[in-house]
DNA sequence: AATGATTTTAAACAACTGTTTAATACAAGC
DNA sequence: GCTTGTATTAAACAGTTGTTTAAAATCATT
């Protein structure tokens, strides 16, 4: 009946639907017949366009991943011209603005968060096009600041002492809303944080 | 049958296998028939001991906090005698073995990670009597350290930066078994992973 | 041994789940 | 205008869910 209804074809409204449901209520207890209550079709939609649930969630999360790239990309960050600090910062920035924009981008990583904390069979197929590049990207840029070549397993650990700290502020959102909920107010509070885990980060390597 | 589910009384046995199906499964996807099943008791004792299935759930996620501490307790960092540096070091490596620990302790951590990145209502239980003692005690630990008094929110995005880093472990641990299994291999490896966090935390400081 | 309260049991309940079906509507091609 | 292939629909399906029931078993107290 709205616009959107009636302009999108039901396959694509599907998708959409599914990561908003998805990511609200995880896989299993979101509902096929919510989903498509939401999506303004039939019930049998969903086995009619992908062949099941589980495949709807498969491919609702692989576009996931496909959004939060194309609407937030990591152009700036992937210079290696830039000075490697300059590039951590924006890095960091970028992330942690992807992880918590409250508006469709949030969704799209609320799906993403819940499928690596309590993954299903389609994790593996995210991890080498959408999670490996992302690590390699810092794993060069710290290399990049310590300089001097340091063990692999050095790296590892400070590559996950700075996705921890970015990462909890998605993980732990029900703890931060709570107790520190200025932290995460508003667009400028999200930057200050981000460069606090810079600054935080910068200072340990 | 067996010993176990002879000795001890219907209550406690549910209590227990409880916690273990809900931090396998989650709430929705964890069935009382399961639960029953594993306990050795018929499917109405859920509701004849435990009111509902949510309850049974709130009371196992109380059981599992009390467990915790039970089993590490934080003696150690609490004393104020010590260099606050070591009392870090303490902390630290008390709540990254109280996560990753892979026999009943992990249990009881992966229901807890679950609630927090998941919440329902019990979790504002949970928050005074389980998670604000353990931020408060990190806080003092950090203010001991800063020596000079900061800023309140600067104390908080320290604690926020010290808490992900641990807690990473546990929320991404779909990827860490992927990328690293290394790092979390044994207790020497998590001993090891500890003291990178303790170091990592104390440089930026 | 008898009474009364507590615990355990098998069976049923009603609601909801993902999926299938078979009938209908609709479009394009000849 | 008819046919063919696609899209949509309401209805039903079979299985699972948490919960209730009412009878049976067990226990403690006298």
């Amino acid at each position: 009946m709205t616009q959107s209804t009636a302009i999108e074809p039901v396959f694509d409204r599907l998708l959409q639907v599914a990561v908003e449901v998805f990511a609200e209520c995880g896989f299993r207890e979101a509902t096929v017949r919510e989903i498509c209550s939401r999506a303004n079709v039939n019930v049998a939609s969903v086995n009619y366009y992908f062949r099941s649930k589980e495949a709807l969630y498969s491919q609702a999360l692989a576009f996931a991943f496909r959004e939060t790239n194309r609407l937030y990309p990591q152009d700036a960050a992937l210079d290696k011209s830039l000075p490697p600090e300059q590039r951590l910062a924006i890095f960091i920035n970028n992330f942690l603005h992807k992880l918590l924009d409250d508006n469709q981008l949030g969704l799209h990583s609320k799906l993403i968060a819940r499928e690596i904390a309590d993954p299903t069979n389609a994790l593996d197929d995210m991890m080498e096009t959408a999670i490996v590049p992302q690590i390699a990207l810092l794993e060069d840029i710290i290399r990049q600041i310590l300089k001097e070549p340091v063990d692999q397993v050095v790296i590892q650990r400070c590559l996950l002492s700075i996705f921890g700290q970015c990462l909890m502020f998605k993980h732990s959102r029900s703890i931060i809303d709570r107790l520190y909920p200025d932290l995460i107010a508003d667009a400028a509070a999200i930057q200050a944080s981000a460069e606090h885990i810079t600054q935080f980060s910068l200072a340990a390597l």
